[in-house]
DNA sequence: AAAAATAATTAACGCGCGTAAAATTTAAGT
DNA sequence: ACTTAAATTTTACGCGCGTTAATTATTTTT
């Protein structure tokens, strides 16, 4: 191992007996070389461990390899799912993930891809607020940048957009809810930030139309990213005051139905599909606790996996062509029934 | 604002009519030059929108202003809110924080040093797996980079560990368990990578035999980060069985719990200290869900903000004198008992 | 107001690497 | 073995900024 430390490229050369112009073609393309070239420089990088210099190279180079990733917020466990999910298929590529939470922030997002154009990404990753996200601003960014988004969607801007198909998903759910039980009201917030909750609110209206039911609508007021606290407390003041007029709830998202839940317990109204319960609740997204709750949670499944290596490949795909899509490409994956005890 | 593109300090300094070594100063240190030219230089900077191109000025300066968070697993949300916290105490002092998940991947904590090594940090801020952290890489590791662990200790490694007094934590909820109810047993993982759970039982013995009652350890089987997982099934069986000696189980960490409080749900056994209740439950970390596990959950929690910032500060202070600890300092901060329904 | 102290300017070099052009070597093809 | 094509080496410049030394301008001191 090794020898001396390695200053540069140059003492790399030295010792190695490559010139430093190949040495260079090596570390951007190692297949751009001869292999017998490569096996040389390989032989002498496992006697001399010497890395170039990042910031040298990104200095230099026009495009570097990075990928910013910005997320909403790390603290939800959804988001640090799909954002890892997401790291992985860049790594995997031999990019250089960066992520960025915007900590339930709508301000914080413009502060992170701010940052990110700093460290002049070859494209970027991003899971928007929605509403909540500064759409000229990020516009304007994706000028410079290629961007795919993820998760949430916002209508014409950036190169393509990959997420779950929110009206599959709900349909999937009133299908099951209204075949198995009394058909669901819906609780949501009232002002949700996110996309994908108006599109699930419109598919469960034409879901219920479909089924030839009423639907119900609960919208309950509360700010922030406290879902499973709001979900307790205004879900449970609803609970309290049977102001369901089914026995199902189907939530916007598991989050609220975790607070649901938890506020059910505390009212002692049981919940699930066995007899003795007097409720059931579903949510949306399979959140990683989902399968803990009391009862475990019924829900939606998203294909985390599948929506993080789509956008991914998407996003490597321009970089590597060096040529923005000619039309907006957006793909949307299904959701699968998760059924558990409590719907 | 924006007049034109400005590409370089060289051109900035021609528009703003300050030069080039006087510009590098002030990005350096705003307060380095007099104030009429800081004025100046804003006031242009206010017109011009220029940054410094950041991998030259990487490049060309001793030390960075990055600075590197390693955390064991970023979908923990303990850890996500700790993380965050840290990520915010450096940000206000200025430096550029950079957060790395290791994925719960001994392996993977390796290769971040790896590439944070490559991003030349003036410090890190690292809470390690415990025993199954490369010890003697993080010791070489902190020989070049100053290294301020926190959340689990390595004896003797790094420059310092801000953490949780285990002992003071047990203590407190085995005092509070023995003087309200059966006196607990404690639940863990036989093989628990985290040196706290090491600190917890031990601590765990020393309490029950201050207040002269027998201890009952129940260690169960299981791998990886899926703790929940983990307490649902094998704490199960062990409730299913009556294994427990009391009617009270202290969880090595709240995950467990949750996962404890899912199984006792299956098995229709009341968990909480009212009447018709079989069984108590507390954890240990107050993790960010256990207010909405059924019961909520009784646990300790831990001082996140006080010990991100100590960890920060103790860094930027090394970092600032320019001079490593003549002696190694360890922070304990003490936790508090959270009381909620479960026990 | 002159002298002393402080700050800014000019000029120039270096950091580690990308990259281009020309010269040279190596491999492939018949 | 000879021609061609492909790969490598040599040489040299540029990227954007840190930094230093000598010089000049500005402020502070008495």
């Amino acid at each position: 191992m090794g020898e001396k430390r390695i200053r540069n490229m140059e003492e790399f050369a030295a010792v190695s007996g490559i010139s430093r112009p190949t040495l260079s073609k090596y570390f951007n393309d190692p297949d751009s070389v001869r292999r017998t070239t490569r096996e040389r420089i390989e032989a002498a990088l496992s006697q001399y461990d010497y890395r170039p210099n990042v910031y040298a190279v990104n200095q230099n180079r026009r495009k570097t390899r990075n990928i910013g990733i910005v997320v909403p917020n790390l603290a939800d466990p959804f988001f640090s799912e799909i954002g890892r999910e997401v790291e992985l298929a860049c790594m995997a590529a031999g990019y250089s993930p960066i992520l960025l939470s915007s900590h339930g922030n709508p301000a914080q997002e413009r502060v992170n891809l701010e940052s990110l154009r700093a460290l002049k990404p070859a494209g970027v990753l991003l899971a928007p607020f929605g509403k909540a996200s500064d759409r000229a601003d990020i516009e304007r960014f994706s000028k410079d940048v290629p961007v795919v988004t993820f998760d949430a969607n916002i209508e014409g801007v950036c190169e393509a957009f990959v997420g779950t198909d929110n009206f599959q998903c709900v349909d999937l759910m009133v299908e099951y809810l209204c075949r198995s039980g009394e058909p669901p009201c819906f609780f949501e917030m009232k002002t949700p930030s996110n996309p994908n909750a108006n599109k699930r609110r419109q598919a469960y209206l034409e879901a219920m139309a479909r089924h030839g039911f009423a639907p119900h609508i609960h919208q309950v007021p509360g700010e922030g990213w406290k879902f499973e606290e709001i979900g307790a407390t205004e879900g449970g003041k609803l609970m309290a005051a049977g102001a369901f007029e089914t026995d199902t709830v189907l939530c916007s998202n598991d989050r609220l139905a975790i607070g649901m839940l938890s506020a059910a317990y505390e009212l002692g109204m049981q919940v699930g599909h066995g007899k003795g319960c007097v409720l059931r609740i579903a949510g949306q997204d399979d959140h990683p606790f989902s399968r803990y709750t009391c009862p475990p949670l019924t829900t939606i499944a998203q294909d985390y996996g599948a929506i993080a290596n789509r956008a991914a490949s998407t996003l490597f795909g321009i970089i590597e062509n060096e040529t923005r899509l000619t039309e907006r490409e957006e793909t949307l994956f299904e959701g699968t029934l998760v059924m558990r005890a409590s719907a």
